[in-house]
DNA sequence: GCGCGTTATGATATCGATCTCATATGATTG
DNA sequence: CAATCATATGAGATCGATATCATAACGCGC
């Protein structure tokens, strides 16, 4: 069908192994024979078929990505697409192809794995998350695979490769942020706990109450899963507190929009009735009204350094198992407010 | 290094061909060496090396996904990620792969793509834009390259598969509602002009002014480019206008909210003082405020159509090139009211 | 002028699967 | 019971590249 290296090396009236050296531009051939090789891949329109070379070199200079369920909140979170933006970014320098998983469940995305894993079609692997329950990376641990995960693994991350926020710190810096601001009544709206990194901003949110001395009160902490408790619902139980929070950290920009919106349309005037901070800084946060102050996880990176990583590890497979991990920023915007010196008549 | 069907073949005592005939389930075997065979694969652990597979069937059951520069706009915008979940829901139901293109400058794309269709990785691709000046299409038609876009082709359309709305019908529809609603002076904010897409909307939307028999000033008539003139900047110059508008329309969410806080943070009421359309129906409209009413493109079908009618091209070459229209829908929300009936002056 | 080391190139096996063609085996039939 | 045929399996070529080993050609020193 197409021209082959035989083909090219018919009519250049060489060996097909001379092509291939060519093509590598090995230094043991010579100058002349290189030019006239060429000239001839030039003329008949040669193009190197990958799948081939793939074959003997046992590499496919192709990475793949796994994220989680894609039904409802992957991509459609544009942390996601930053992410991937990073990584299709770094790739692009390294010359590697990017793979992607799809997958509408668990199981599928697991078989996805290890198709793309047993039947050689990549040489590593980019999880996207953190979670227990999780089979794909013990999965890549069992075959040995080279991986690297965005977000700390949940056991045994001496061993592991990965890149990620300190979210507990993270966590606690926004907190104390409000703190500073006054407040005393924080509320707490996390993801999905089954991730890690749920848990660890839970974590560091906890850890800036008790650095304040503030009273935690399990009734500020909330979760907004996917589908599950909407943001009215969260909204309204929080509200109907006895001395309700005038602050909140809410760990992801999206859910953060939608707790805003549940307080305007419950009359609430921000930022001057309740203080938000979001997380991840994506380009919605720009958006809201008041725009939302939020810790800036830089994503992009976060995926930069991921695919870095990753293609270090394939260079040398014997390298140490090192862990990256990327500052966070809180951005500052309209979002927040001193706590109002009300209540008076105490 | 791992297992192959030649190990699996020594073990269960048969020939290396008919293990493979065993993976496809050939009837020519019988039930009894089928399940000795399955047995050897599954002691062995066995799994299917696809780089083999690829060369002799020349297929590699992956499609290539091919989107315009991604440095600040394309996964950015929650319109691709849902273009992606489609084209993800039905690749994985077909049982075929993704591999993305990635690339930062228009030439670095084009040379992915040349790399990913000459090198044999893909069975087919899936543009995800449609402009003019582009290499990539005209490249692929010259290779008579399996493709589909998503978008009008800017031109041979009859030659060229394409999935699509229609552009000018859901622009000219949305206009119309303005009008419906007694706005006269309306303002039209595109995109990059490049994109057919982009010119589509523009003529719809004069299409309606035309039918409406409402003046058509060039001055309403504005671009936001990434980067380039920023929301602000065009706020400023339609609130300059004599006679400015009461009504606008927008052809992407993003820019939408942009304009939004734009026009608020000049002291205009929304949605009293302009009502807005946007497109797409991206979650970020059901999250601005007042919530945007928006033309639903329905992206996610969009992409699974997109990828739908690449596999059936694939599975049968000689197929009609026929092209597919997705209908769209006015998401009605809050960002939109009657023209107030000033002026009594008049 | 013979042996030897370099250099440039060719011949061939190989990667892991599939596919075509050949063949052994057993069943069927006149 | 020989001829014929269907069935189940094996042998070997093949896809398009790379890599190893062999070898031809050449120059050089003694």
């Amino acid at each position: 069908m197409s021209v082959t290296i035989k083909d090219v090396a018919r009519v250049a009236n060489v060996a097909p192994s001379t092509v291939s050296r060519v093509i590598s531009d090995s230094p043991r051939i010579s100058e002349r024979t290189k030019r006239k090789v060429r000239k001839v891949m030039e003329e008949l329109g040669y193009h190197i078929n990958y799948n081939g070379r793939v074959l003997v070199s046992q590499s496919t200079q192709t990475i793949g990505i796994v994220t989680k369920v894609s039904t409802v909140h992957s991509f459609d979170n544009p942390f996601f697409s930053e992410l991937l933006r990073g990584i299709s970014d770094a790739c692009h320098e390294e010359d590697y192809s990017i793979y992607l998983t799809t997958g509408n469940t668990e199981e599928a995305i697991f078989k996805e794995v290890v198709k793309m894993v047993q039947g050689k079609r990549v040489d590593g692997v980019i999880v996207l998350y953190s979670r227990e329950d999780d089979k794909v990376v013990p999965y890549l641990r069992d075959c040995n695979f080279p991986f690297v995960m965005v977000g700390k693994p949940v056991n045994r991350a001496g061993e592991t490769m990965f890149v990620d926020n300190d979210n507990i710190l993270a966590s606690k810096e926004v907190t104390d942020y409000l703190i500073q601001l006054g407040h005393e009544r924080i509320g707490f709206i996390g993801g999905d706990s089954h991730f890690e990194v749920a848990r660890d901003r839970l974590e560091g949110f906890r850890q800036a109450l008790a650095n304040g001395h503030l009273e935690e009160d399990k009734n500020l902490q909330k979760n907004i899963q996917s589908g599950l408790a909407d943001a009215d619902q969260v909204v309204e139980e929080l509200l109907q507190v006895k001395d309700p929070p005038t602050g909140l950290v809410i760990t992801d920009d999206y859910n953060a929009l939608t707790v805003m919106r549940a307080l305007t349309s419950k009359g609430l005037k921000l930022p001057e009735d309740m203080s938000i901070v979001g997380f991840n800084n994506t380009m919605i946060a720009r958006l809201s009204n008041p725009a939302l102050t939020t810790v800036d996880t830089q994503s992009f990176q976060l995926g930069h350094e991921s695919a870095r990583s990753l293609i270090d590890l394939l260079n040398r497979p014997d390298m140490i198992k090192k862990s990256v991990i990327i500052p966070t920023v809180i951005v500052e915007r309209d979002s927040c407010h001193p706590r109002k010196t009300i209540k008076q008549k105490d």
